[in-house]
DNA sequence: GTCTATAGTCTGATAGAC
DNA sequence: GTCTATCAGACTATAGAC
């Protein structure tokens, strides 16, 4: 386990990191990236991240997966019980936090970390992400709102579609 | 431009490379990796790469985005004139091929290479995968087929939801 | 066309001054 | 808590033997 008590200089290192990890994925990004955005020197990143770049990593990344699950939880809580009006709401949600690539995760992100992390946060986000997810469409099919088969099929490709909503159009 | 003429050791190489650049990215493949899996070593990769690791990754993202224009087209024509006919079609062409990853493209490979190459895939990712799924929603919405509004938007989505149709269960 | 060897660069991490 | 300095390792790329 890492550092509970957050030092506000601290928590602006994990804002930057989960920033940059979240966009460009873990090999992508350099401890001097990191660095760079808050005007600091890489060294000095081991003052508030003692474990190092992977543990950083998994350390922003888990945080992230956690505060999606409360935001999942309480977006679905304040709408009407309802597939569309939940999915809107987990959608209006995910819009609005960082990038998520759960694609970019599993293919490229996970093979490069120890496997014991890997596995730690796969299963973190499919407890956070997926399965709520899944639950929604499950529930619904119990309610005779829907006839979806796949429950984790469709949770996959929401949320990889959502996230999805492609910043990138400068073509 | 690069090599037209191809041997078949050079193929070899162009689809090693491409295999894993499709799964990892640029940054998370090295050319001692591409060198593994075809047992040879790193150097050698230069006597059918001599352009380098940026080069050949242009080349073999080009060749793979030309390859889904062209899958693309045949696997509409055979098809009824239909929407939901045409992006099934698509779907199945798209998971017939080595993983495409539109988002990590877009926010983990591009911002890693030349931005004249950069600028050139993201062209040809447009012509190649999204105005031709846009074309297939504006031809439908002018047949009467469906109210869509944001073709663009569809387009991404669609084409990312299904290429993400997750390997990664493993949780 | 493959290899070994190596130059030059980048990256993660540590040591120590202030 | 930030810096400079530095190291070991990995990377791309080149040179040259066979």
């Amino acid at each position: 386990m890492s550092e509970s008590h957050s030092s506000p200089a601290r928590e602006r290192v994990l804002q930057a990191a989960e920033g940059l990890f979240s966009e460009r994925g873990y090999n992508s990004v350099t401890l001097r990236d990191i660095a760079e955005v808050l005007g600091m020197r890489q060294a000095s990143l081991y003052n508030h991240a003692p474990g190092g770049k992977e543990e950083l990593f998994v350390e922003v990344t888990e945080r992230g997966l956690t505060r999606h699950r409360h935001g999942i939880e309480e977006a679905v809580a304040k709408v009407p019980v309802n597939l569309r009006a939940q999915l809107r709401a987990v959608a209006r949600w995910l819009l609005s936090q960082p990038p998520l690539d759960l694609v970019r995760m599993t293919r490229s992100d996970m093979p490069a970390i120890d496997p014991a992390n890997a596995y730690k946060l796969s299963r973190h986000a499919y407890e956070s992400l997926l399965y709520p997810v899944e639950q929604l469409v499950q529930k619904a099919y119990e309610r005779g709102e829907t006839r979806m088969v796949s429950t984790k099929l469709f949770a996959g490709t929401f949320l990889t579609a959502i996230s999805a909503t492609f910043d990138g159009h400068q073509y």
